[in-house]
RNA sequence: GGGGCCAUCGUCUAGUGGUUAGGAUAUCAGGUUUUCAUCCUGACGACAGGGGUUCAAUUCCCCUUGGCCCUACCA
């Protein structure tokens, strides 16, 4: 029974690449039927925060990769590290007991300095074993009398630590490479390494999948494992998410916040399909996936062992793609997650109208993400911005005064000869029709009476055109705007 | 410095001991009876370098180079 964990720490909010491992290890799970533990790693009591937990858990639900029947979550069947204390503290005893970890009384300065002059002399940076041949009782003794120590592992001479990644194959690490690491700050107080262990063994993980960063820490945790007399997981090394120049994802270089992404108004599911993608492929040529396509799909062995890229761009495709998808599949419920980004800006007292035109053919593709729909709406409501005559009177279709003159009255008449409701996109054609009428009847060219009407009508450069604008302007409207326009021209 | 990992278009990637090295995205150009967007068509664009092995290497091996990760009483 495969089961795997995703253990976050809580010393920021969720992170992208937090997530892309979630869900590569929620895929696993649910391809093989297996759960996933969500293990709040909160044992740096300095830099974690109940904020950054809620917020991460309440990501991963959000998300829809945590909180469901396979996935346990911290109250449910998942774990807090914090709440795990008597367990490191009997592991860490036991390893002392049988001396596989000793008691270091070394001063923080002390290790400081001999760090320094290590690297200084162009040495590995590794512990020098000071502590390591102290009497156990004796060292228990000053411990129990209040003196300070952290807990190091003993580390065996001359071992090679092998283990077989399942997205890279052997990885061998020699024991000559490691030092006496700290396992815990005190025997109530573990670190890391420990603590990982421990929570692995106990909830009986089988796979560990998680960032490449940790391989080098793989041998240390094997190291932990072999010690307390334990078999370890299977470990499976996923690629990292880089920066434009290749370095880790960071925040200094971008926006590494889930949050960032879902208040821009990309979509939960085109954000899981983007990360899915990224390090992950099928050999067909599919791109879109449905999070059910992507469990049925997903193989740790199509796994890559490169890093990708975070492209921004590619994401604003995927995400486009999702927003057309859901228009067509849901207007209704896509105009629910789209009412707090307009709310405000737009008027929402007719949602239908609203409807009518997200499902617009002519709006299709106007916005990659939520965020932009207020603007693209905009010229449909409120007030139109002042432009100069220059715009209406366009050089480049040879636009003079003299015309405008003609045309703009002419359109009023004409679309005050069809009757239309505002929204009934069923007259779009023949408003079309009746406009483009005017081309012949005048004898000027497309650009001569399309243009003005459509800048007349929306005071833009750029717009939806003129048939639309007119659909879902309204009557009255298109008739005010047309007269603004005039006025400029006589 | 040490150890580890990695290497196909700008980016995400497919792929094979013999292919015109495929797709997507991005960019550019043309078209879709006005603009913008969409859409369609097209163009541009890659096997890091050097040695082997082989009749034949982008593919297998080695080296180099490059990039990245780790190197805490953080996780």
């Amino acid at each position: 029974m495969v089961r795997v964990r995703i253990a976050p720490s809580p010393t920021g909010l969720l992170h992208i690449g937090t997530v892309r491992t979630a869900l590569y290890n929620y895929l696993f799970a649910k391809h093989e039927g297996g759960t996933m533990i969500l293990r709040i790693e909160d044992t740096d009591k300095e830099r974690s925060t109940k904020e950054y937990e809620k917020d991460i858990i309440d990501g991963l639900v959000k998300l829809g990769i945590a909180g469901d029947e396979g996935v346990h979550i911290p109250g449910d069947k998942g774990y807090r590290q914090s709440e795990r204390t008597e367990a490191y503290t009997s592991d860490l005893k036991k390893l002392l007991e049988e001396d596989k970890a000793y008691y270091c009384f070394c001063s923080k300065e002390r290790l400081e300095k001999m760090r320094e002059d290590q690297t200084a002399k162009k040495l590995p940076p590794r512990y020098d074993g000071c502590c390591a041949g102290l009497d156990p009782a004796e060292s228990r003794k000053k411990v129990d009398g209040g003196e300070k120590a952290v807990i190091r592992l003993r580390i065996p001479q001359d071992k090679e630590i092998k283990f077989d990644d399942v997205i890279r194959g052997e990885t061998v690490f020699h024991s000559r490479e490691l030092d006496d690491f700290v396992i815990a700050r005190a025997i109530d107080d573990p670190l890391y390494n420990l603590t990982v262990v421990s929570d692995d063994h106990d909830m009986k993980i089988t796979h560990v999948i998680r960032g490449e960063d940790h391989i080098s820490n793989t041998p240390k945790q094997i190291l932990i494992f072999e010690a307390l007399g334990w078999d370890y997981p299977k470990y499976a090394h996923l690629p990292l998410i880089l920066n434009e120049d290749k370095s880790k994802l960071s925040k200094r270089k971008n926006k590494v916040s889930i949050d960032d992404y879902l208040n821009e108004g990309y979509l939960p599911e085109a954000l899981l399909n983007f990360l899915a993608l990224l390090g992950w492929n099928t050999p067909d040529e599919q791109e879109i996936f449905s999070m059910e396509e992507l469990i049925e799909k997903f193989t740790l062995d199509r796994v890559h062992k490169g890093g990708a890229v975070f492209d921004i761009k590619k994401l604003d495709w995927i995400n486009g793609e999702y927003v057309k998808k859901a228009i067509k599949d849901d207007v209704d419920g896509f105009y629910e997650t789209v009412l707090p980004f307009i709310d405000g800006k737009i008027p929402t007292d007719d949602p239908d109208l609203i409807k009518k035109i997200l499902s617009d053919p002519d709006f299709e593709g106007r916005f990659k993400k939520l965020s932009e729909i207020p603007e693209e709406l905009a010229p449909l409501f409120g007030e139109m911005p002042d432009y100069p005559l220059e715009l209406l009177a366009r050089e480049k279709f040879q636009i003079t005064p003299e015309m405008l003159k003609t045309v703009l009255p002419k359109a009023k008449e004409v679309l005050g000869a069809v009757d239309w409701e505002r929204g009934d996109s069923s007259k779009s054609q023949e408003i079309s029709d009746k406009l483009v009428g005017i081309v012949g009847e005048l004898g000027l060219k497309n650009g001569q009476v399309l243009w003005p009407i459509r800048v007349a009508l929306s005071g833009l450069e750029r717009s939806p055109n003129f048939a639309t604008l007119a659909v879902y302007l309204g009557k009255e409207e298109c008739a005010r705007r047309l007269d603004i326009a005039l006025e400029k021209v006589v």
